[in-house]
DNA sequence: CATGAATGAGCTTTCATTCAT
DNA sequence: CATGAATGAAAGCTCATTCAT
């Protein structure tokens, strides 16, 4: 029988990718083993190796994966009414434990080593960063956003207080519960203002 | 006969946490092994043991050790003419490799397991924090910044963007550069700036 | 409907078992894997198992079949005018790397922990010997081997000088271009050359 | 205190290396594993990577040990009034399962794929073809030997022919208790004898 | 006949840690 | 104070073999 497998196949494969995202979640990149993944997708030490040649193809294609989902994401968001504010309360929202499991700095703290990692990174974050500065450019034409700043730049920046905003709930949890989502705003909000005739935000 | 040893002993240590946070650095807290810290620290196995019981006390002392050094910088940084300046200045140098050689994302990530070390980084967060929105509530008071602004959260809200700086240059080492200084410095300026009756950069 | 399949199960086997003498060439015995041969062999794993009930068949087999071959390849060679000569010059022919892909000092190897193989081995060897020993007795008949000598041992010698020429080879690989098969024909010559004054060994 | 240590690693070394000999001649180089070596040595796994590198280096260590230890043997047997009986004694004698834990043909079967062994091997090769071929020369001079056979190559067959009644010895056991001997004695003193007449081939 | 998914034992190697000296 | 010998558990990975399809 010729085999309907190439789907089965890609199942299995999301099935380790998942496990793998939880088990790097909980224990890190270097502290999650083989066999605890594998424990993890219900599948046999020998077996994972028929679906990536090592572990850091694994890291590799998990963190791609968790990436191109974080841009869906990030695309979604950005077609709601108001994109800036939700994408902000995104960014803080503490539900069901998301910035403990959440890999970002795993990830960056793993870029600074391992080259196609740091490649993969970059290559998410152009494209996102496209996808942010289109986004601005079109609000500038419409006068909500100051037409002097670069969209390219000011996407950047935006990009980094997200992860500034991750990293703010892991220096201090307590600041998830309380109106540091308000100031992120108002930090964007006073950055992105147009500036000329002294209207506020 | 005796009287040295105290401090040698303390300068042993210092030795080892400096070889230590090079080997970290270079290959991360797990990445990093106890003999290549030796090897770095001129010291044998063994003897490293009688000052630290443990690979997990040398990273707590180390983020310890390195946490308080960040802050003594950060102190003398405010007391420059212009510190907004001068700190946004220091977070995108790129100078001699610092970037990678930085920790911040492996105390991030290995935060979100380890307790210890979150209360570490926790317990530093905090003070940094304090002695910014100290700085904050006074140049308030001189009406150079929003006396709106709650010192406290805009003192968070200004070490996330160190955070967020840091990791633009990981996620897009071009960046290093380029302008990003001064786009960071425009979004805590307008952040900043007195509200009163029109605009200010 | 089913007359074919007995030779083309025989043709697959034979098509096993080449692939299974270069790969064992390759990497040895226990360094060629059973996915290795499989890849060489254009066969699925289990498959494979359809023809040999484990890799210790196929290591049998191959080397049943090879020793086969060299007998063929022998007796067509002491049907040559001077035998003895086009022997010595098979033996040290390096031609197209035939040295390197003889397996013969692998199957000595493995002859000494292996019974089966040993007995493969020796089974062959006899098998050999008694017909270089027939070709032995002609030759003393007509006059051209000394007469004195047994003809089973001096068969068992011969043959220990071939194999000794093949680690010759290995040994000293730039004996294989010089007058080494000069020299070997020069001892068996001697050797078996009648020795005029009739004295015995 | 410092250490008298040098001697008792070295010490731990040969432990080792003697520990291989036994398990490599038992099951072969791949066959062999660290953890049966260590076993066999009375030491930790980890504790056997303190000594060598890698398997690999193990294996380099012992075979050039062993050939090293050949070679002081061969030289005292060239000390012996009769030197080439007293060497094909040995090399047919089968004294306390000597053939099987004789490795040359483990030797001369990895040689064929691992670089390294075959350059220790060459290298030995080399050095006792020298010590045999000096003495030859000097047998030479004193009548004893042909004196138109090239001492080198004359050194290099008479090498083969060990080799070559050592395989004979694997290809049939039986072969070690007859007169085979006396034949590769035969063969031997035939070759080497000086040609009255002065006759060629 | 033929595939390749699946297993599980075993491999080499590394590493944090202990301890006798 | 200082060494490095020693351990043993666990890591990543490979492989012969089986089995459902």
């Amino acid at each position: 029988m010729r085999k309907v497998d190439p789907d089965k196949h890609e199942e299995r494969r999301q099935q380790i990718l998942q496990a793998a995202a939880l088990c790097f979640a909980r224990d890190g990149f270097r502290g999650a083993s083989i066999s605890e993944i594998c424990a993890e997708a219900g599948m046999s030490a020998g077996h994972l190796y028929h679906y990536f040649p090592n572990k850091e193809a694994i890291v590799s294609a998990m963190t791609e994966g968790g990436l191109a989902r974080a841009a869906e994401h990030f695309e979604r968001i950005m077609q709601s009414p108001d994109p800036i504010r939700a994408f902000i309360a995104e960014s803080t929202k503490t539900k069901r434990g998301l910035i403990k499991e959440s890999l970002v700095f795993d990830v960056l703290a793993e870029a600074g080593r391992n080259t196609e990692l740091a490649d993969i990174l970059r290559r998410h974050t152009l494209a996102l960063r496209a996808l942010l500065a289109d986004f601005l450019r079109k609000a500038q034409e419409q006068g909500r956003i100051d037409a002097e700043l670069d969209a390219e730049m000011t996407a950047a920046i935006l990009m980094a207080i997200i992860d500034g905003a991750r990293s703010m709930l892991i220096r201090d949890p307590k600041l998830g519960k309380g109106d540091s989502a308000d100031y992120l705003e108002l930090l964007v909000s006073r950055f992105l203002a147009p500036q000329d005739s002294g209207q506020s935000v």
